[in-house]
DNA sequence: ACCAGCGGGACATCCCGTTGCT
DNA sequence: AGCAACGGGATGTCCCGCTGGT
């Protein structure tokens, strides 16, 4: 019975502490999306509901924190990068999908949106893991001779520039219903890659 | 006599004036190249070896100082966009004009170039005259008939984000000399504009 | 027993949270009697033998102290003035009970004395409360007649000036025993009163 | 010729020096009725107009400058309390002219008041003397029999309370035009002065 | 006699990370 | 797992008094 208690607490306790955590997490990303100040701890706990102590229970710090919120991000890309992009015929189809994903993504999600334009100031965050997917993708796009542009950095400068500030627009003011296609067509054209059939 | 003594003294303090407050204007350019996120009183007054009550003389607070900072940035515009740009025969070679002024600047003065991308954060900046500008040259180039995006907005995003992202790789890493020519090239591409004959 | 756990940590965090409160209104309150014109963040932890953020956990600032300084004062005149005054015949009783028992307390109590002087100064204050009471009994007394002075505010204005500047004195110099009734009486004799049979 | 010159010019350097000093004064004195702030040179200068430099070059610092007001005030006590106030026949007439008199100013200029009331906090001020003044007419009074309140410091508490708070009480309200007789009244009575015939 | 500019330091405020308790 | 309270220190702001110049 001892047993089974401690087995039932210890299960419970995880919930629990997973709730919390959970609960930090999201109140920090709510502040990140908010105008200027720089994240303190002491505006995350007030949000999230709880004490100081229990902030420095789950996290290391301010640093521990927004490397768990680079990661949270990351796992989001899993979901948006299914396994079947891999079908894909050609390297510009692959890219063509992670493009539109990405943008719709960030179109229905502006608190997802927000923490990605953040996370992109910072290189080596795990905005470089994206960035390595997509130059894998260009440099095949190169090598089957579908891209004018040659330059596998400058190509990537290019997708991840539009990228970024068509989403900051996004946030701004009211979009069109096919921004994504628009944006997705003046990328192949800026890289100079032949039009996909089908999107 | 007492006039000619106000005059020198204005003078005089002038001079002296704009001699502290170009230093800590340059500090904190520089301070802001530097990788920590806050610009702080006590770093700026220390990197332009002055008193933390010369910088208050000179500025209200680190939001003047901002401001000013901004005013500097704005005025190297007027370098860069002579007035012989108006001279140009259409729209897409005065956006064209200036795109390759701005990145030229950008590579050849790394501190300027970040300073555009850490001001590029704030719409409400200085930025938004240039998006401004931007928006006046492709609305006529669009007029004119000669562009494929038809959405004035997303066109100025295309254009910048590309610009942004190009300049923050240029800081990253070596360019090719060509870098200036190639990103036009892409982004007229993008856009659907037809290929100016002399760049 | 999660009741039991919140209900106990609340009331230990209660003890502690009141013990350090009082110690820095004390240190503050100490410091308010002593010469120097503004009191002083540092000056009140340092006294209280506390951190400066414990400062900041108990109070909003200086302001937030100040009015806590003010409603420490308010709750020592409960004290003062209890029930049984209003037991007292007629408004001219009522008034020169709580005048006697003002001027003892300030006598017995310098450092009160010194808070009220400090106080009186405010007339946003809580100063007003006493100033209302008193302009009730006044008013009173002069419908029953009991008054020379016809002027509510103008007999306000001379009970609380005697107080004020006979408390000063007595903080000054050595005062007669019998200070408390020579003052009432001048006071009564000022605003016309007949003279209390008892005190 | 030369000491022509230089007597002239040192007339107008007096003359200019004077009226310099009289615009901080002026300046001081009227920071001094504002509400919260601690007086400051940089707020002075400011108001006044001139240079912080030539602050320094009149005072001391701000305690110089605090007793130059004290020194101004002073001089105005000798417009009120003219010589033919000493052919008064009794210390209570003397007594009852001064107190009209100081009242009367006081109604009259506020700003005045306003630095009476300031000044009244600091006993070692000049309100020193005017208190020994008025010490010696109560002094008078007594010996002559015609006081109740035998305590000179007593009595002198209880005019000057009274004068001090019903000086606050005018500025802060509109104040019936028999004020001054009607305090005047309360005064006497207070000390328990026979009435004077005419005021 | 007056001024512009500056150095140095005091102060209020904020915020991080720790501690002891449950 | 969570909380209330606290210590320590960094930072923005203000302001005094001095300096060199005319």
């Amino acid at each position: 019975m001892a047993k089974i208690d401690a087995a039932r607490r210890a299960a419970i306790g995880r919930a629990k502490r997973a709730r919390t955590r959970a609960q930090i997490l999201e109140a920090a990303a709510m502040l990140l999306t908010e105008r200027p100040v720089a994240l303190t701890v002491d505006a995350i706990v007030q949000a999230a509901g709880v004490a100081k102590g229990t902030f420095y229970y789950h996290f290391q710090g301010l640093d521990d924190l927004s490397a768990a919120l680079g990661a949270t991000l990351g796992a989001s890309f899993d979901d948006l990068l299914t396994s079947d992009r891999l079908d894909l015929p050609d390297a510009v189809a692959r890219l063509s999908f992670a493009f539109t994903q990405f943008l719709e993504k960030a179109i229905s999600d502006p608190l997802w949106a927000r923490l990605m334009i953040q996370s992109s100031k910072d290189p080596a965050g795990f905005a470089r893991g994206i960035r390595a997917h997509l130059r894998d993708d260009l440099a095949n796009a190169i090598e089957e001779g579908g891209l004018i542009v040659q330059d596998v950095e400058l190509a990537a400068d290019i997708v991840i520039g539009i990228w970024l500030q068509v989403v900051r627009g996004s946030l701004e003011r009211r979009t069109a219903s096919d921004l994504p296609a628009q944006a997705l067509r003046a990328v192949l054209r800026a890289v100079g890659a032949a039009q996909p059939r089908a999107e």
